[in-house]
DNA sequence: ACGAACTTTCAAGAAAATTTGAAGGAACTG
DNA sequence: CAGTTCCTTCAAATTTTCTTGAAAGTTCGT
């Protein structure tokens, strides 16, 4: 009978009784970051900072998480990058120390904004584009053919309703306020 | 007769003049699909079948994206599971065929519900085990250490509460409700 | 019940992403 | 300024995910 928590115990006598509830819920929110589309140590990295009383080193994460340096340097760069991860440093220490942005609700604020914005742009863009590919088109087709392109405007004109009316939504929640998903509901409620 | 090349250059004289735009916006789609956790495939499928006024074969959808049937077969699999394409069946055919869910709302809804829920809730529970894990071992450590706990505890029970209030925030969404992402940030604006 | 027309499944191959060790750089110390 | 220590970058290797063609499975008409 050695469960894996008491062969580490035996084996390391200096790993905290706690690190493994600390790592439990680093991959819990690292699995919740991956599923959002970042690297998955990304979350497993930003966690073990934010149960950290202490800013850490690098050494000290590869250690916690089993990870290569290099790993751990390129994920620290991406949250530093996004501002997930503050670099501080120590006097008298050479070393650089790492401290998690604790304000989870400012960091979901610049992922949407940075990220989630510029997508739903992208996306509308291309809708226009489309559309207007369309409208191009419709005088040098016949009667039969129109109707197909007409159908065709009217639900990309659909899609791109809906698109915008999720734009707007995400800038809301940036900006902190209030939502009413109701709004995309109703951008589709014309016709069938 | 025919190579795919020499097929795709005869049939490209009866390509329909619309079909350039019909692709991009299944791109644009597809794009927004993808990175929202899904298939590319699933969304320039339902974007095809969505702009089409009538339902489509399979045969129809692989030649429009050049795709293996096997492709098509499997991404209509899991459009269908999902809710998001319905079989239809037409009399004296044979195939199958196959139209869009057109409410773009309701589709949003089943995702969130089945797909993100599930996910929250997940994260929630090994949140949860890690701090019943780090309540059993507060007893069992020095003054030190345990102040160390005691920082984690308190980290922690903010992750739990955060991660609560998203599985309410998307729940309200779920029922079509007013959401106020406010609730998310005053669920971390305890002390610090 | 057999054969034709489609669809689905599966295993192998291709493509994409993650991970890592090693080399290069930067910053500090003696 | 030579020697350390630490951080970053990069290309090769590994793992994971996607794609495909072939085989198995269904359904329907005769």
């Amino acid at each position: 009978m050695s469960t894996a928590a008491a062969k580490r115990q035996e084996s390391n006598d200096s790993e905290p009784l706690w690190r493994e509830a600390e790592i439990g819920a680093a991959d819990a929110i690292g699995r919740l970051m991956e599923f959002w589309g970042f690297r998955r140590h990304m979350g497993r990295l930003w966690t073990i900072l934010y149960l950290s009383p202490e800013p850490l080193t690098t050494a000290e994460l590869s250690e916690t998480l089993q990870l290569s340096s290099s790993a751990v340097s390129l994920s620290l760069g991406d949250l530093v990058r996004w501002g997930a991860v503050r670099k501080t440093w120590r006097p008298g220490e050479r070393k650089d120390f790492y401290a998690a942005e604790s304000s989870v609700w400012k960091l979901l604020r610049r992922v949407y904004e940075r990220r989630e914005l510029n997508l739903i742009r992208e996306a509308n863009d291309a809708l226009r584009d489309a559309q207007e590919a369309l409208e191009s088109v419709r005088g040098s087709v016949g009667a039969a053919e129109r109707r197909r392109v007409d159908f065709m405007r009217k639900r990309l004109s659909r899609l791109s309703a809906l698109s915008r009316a999720g734009e707007r939504l995400v800038r809301l929640i940036v900006a902190g306020r209030a939502i009413n998903p109701s709004e995309l509901r109703s951008a589709e409620e014309d016709d069938e």
